[in-house]
DNA sequence: GTCAAGATTTAGAATAATTCTAAATTGATT
DNA sequence: AATCAATTTAGAATTATTCTAAATCTTGAC
């Protein structure tokens, strides 16, 4: 597990991905990318704020929200959680999956295989549920593109 | 897939689950409960509010957080993102899932089994991605319990 | 090189989501 | 009836996110 790779390299394939999207490698979205890079811990927006904020004084809250938006479109980061805004909820208790439809939103349950493989959680860990979401395009949606 | 059960049993049902978490069943809580059974499309909080509204005027803002809330944690409802407030990030794009402590909050990337058995999403669904999030205690707050 | 078009950043305002507070109400218990 | 704890309420406060308009930067056409 190494932690950095070469510099190079590094400005290299993120400008690969973020063109693939359309998008520029600016100097911001390099900060942002090496904080997250720099401790895994799944930071929060503010989080990534206040730490990039030290290496470049002068970045914006909305620069960080824009950047870490183009790192997500581009494939280099994710979002831990669903989508941000609103939490939902749902009373469905039986065992089930939820798709949630990038294009439109929707969130819609799934149903799961039988056979859940075990997930090794680490030693002394206690798991007691888990969520599966999946991402893609609702029937309606992907019909449209 | 019956969508009302027995009135009676449903009151039942409640008293005992949020019983065993030691709340109440409160008219409120039951309002709220229905409002999710009625129309399962993942509402949000103020979507809920909103419903709940209808049949309870005076309900208000608050107590729909505390009553989702409630079923939450006492086995009625599911929340759909990994948890309120801010979103959060991760640059590990190679396939994993996350464990999130109930206890700390904090959020540790986890391995997920080679064999990922496949998840029919419905016809017309196309996807191109999954989030896993396992529910529990990290080893340190399983040891100060 | 220069210029226009488009992308990006900035500060700060605006909006949306959630939590907090303090007082009133409810319910169960003595 | 008095008491205690849980719950609800309205509304304020806080937090998270998005928007806006102006300034800056890039890129590509000339």
């Amino acid at each position: 597990m190494k932690q950095r790779s070469h510099p190079h390299d590094e400005g290299q394939h993120l400008t690969e991905q973020l063109g693939a999207t359309g998008l520029r490698l600016t100097p911001q979205r390099q900060q942002v990318y090496d904080v997250l890079l720099h401790k895994r811990d799944h930071p929060t927006a503010e989080e990534v704020f206040i730490r990039a904020k030290k290496a470049m004084p002068e970045i914006s809250h909305a620069t960080v929200y824009n950047c870490l938006d183009a790192l997500v479109k581009s494939g280099l980061a994710r979002q831990v959680n669903v989508e941000r805004g609103a939490t939902r909820f749902c009373p469905n208790m039986i065992e089930h999956g939820h798709f949630h439809c990038s294009a439109c939103g929707t969130i819609y349950d799934v149903d799961l295989p039988r056979e859940i493989p075990c997930v090794a959680v680490p030693r002394g860990f206690r798991a007691d549920g888990f969520d599966v979401t999946i991402h893609g395009l609702c029937a309606d949606c992907a019909k449209k593109k």
